[in-house]
DNA sequence: GTGCTCATGTAACGGGTTACATGATTTA
DNA sequence: TAAATCATGTAACCCGTTACATGAGCAC
């Protein structure tokens, strides 16, 4: 149930067509809520009929470019949910359950796909940083685009987790491989 | 298109009834893939069909339990599956949203829940730890317990990522109010 | 036989994913 | 005018979530 509420969040930084803002989940908002332009499509169309966006532009048709803006009751409704008590959700990871599997299917040539998943967070991390050093430059004070960094920070430590801990399996797999050829 | 994956290889570790499974779901494999007792009853019910899995026990009905093995061809699937490239999933974090909102709605009152936030992943990680403590004990040779422990460790990790990033947040917010006050 | 627990299910709904379809606008 | 591209949309499928239903076995 977040969905529509990351496009009230980006509508409300600027309001945008509908492919624009899947530009935009594919960028900065994506980086922490992805969606694909069939998911933002379906969705802008029940944020209008529930009277929380209104579209501007020629009319209905497709092809036909329209602007969306958040009403007052769309703004609400996200201060709204924004304030709400949420639980974190569980981790759902289908690397680590790969590993399970690897222990007890006795699975060899998993080092590869780690090493590839490694090279994709390092890519994502040095992606971020670059981010970081062009908008959050260390002398300019912080004001508000304190939050952002704040999210980006996150985004920064997370790429950094995943990093050393692939370091960690892919060394411990090696290990494991040579323990297994000295068997 | 993983929890069948899940399943199998939470059967090869030791054959279940579909209770039994949700149990394990609650606590070992739930702690990186989480499933409910509806989507478990109705994904064994298609491993069943499918010939990947073989129910015995007292003929269908309500009530009665059933147990579950895997059969040659789950063993099959789950190797084939295991073996195939995926790429990691981009993050999609509520938390994170919210930030990002309430940054561009001058949200308050969002400490709380970072607070509340903290609390939980604290207690989640000293959870991991006392299973560390528990069940790979300094001493004791890695062994077959490796990847099960690497798997572990990476939980340990990313609770540790998270308690950090909050105690981060929450100096943030605290900063940005008094700043605010000053104004 | 009432209530409790174990155990297996059904139904309904919404979100996420993939594949495909269609109209408008530019450009060669 | 053919193509590429911009832009909006439909359809089908599976997964995850919630609420509810049904039956068996046991304790009292």
């Amino acid at each position: 149930m977040s969905l529509p509420h990351a496009i009230l969040t980006a509508l409300l930084e600027k309001p945008s067509s509908g492919l624009e803002l899947t530009r935009r989940f594919d960028r900065s908002i994506g980086f922490f809520w992805s969606a694909t332009h069939q998911q933002i499509y379906r969705e802008l169309g029940r944020l209008e009929r529930a009277g929380l966006v209104r579209a501007s532009g020629p009319g209905a048709g497709r092809g036909q470019r329209k602007e969306y803006a958040v009403l007052p009751d769309g703004r609400a409704e996200l201060a709204r949910w924004a304030a709400l008590p949420q639980d974190p959700k569980p981790v759902r990871d289908p690397l680590l359950l790969r590993l399970r599997a690897a222990a007890v299917l006795g699975l060899d040539g998993l080092e590869g796909e780690l090493a590839r998943h490694r090279e994709l967070h390092r890519a994502q991390l040095a992606e971020y940083l670059e981010i970081e050093r062009r908008d959050f430059p260390p002398g300019a004070a912080a004001g508000e685009n304190r939050l952002q960094h704040l999210v980006l920070r996150g985004g920064i430590q997370l790429e950094s987790f995943w990093l050393a801990w692939l370091d960690e399996a892919l060394g411990e797999t090696v290990e494991g491989a040579a323990a297994e050829g000295r068997e």
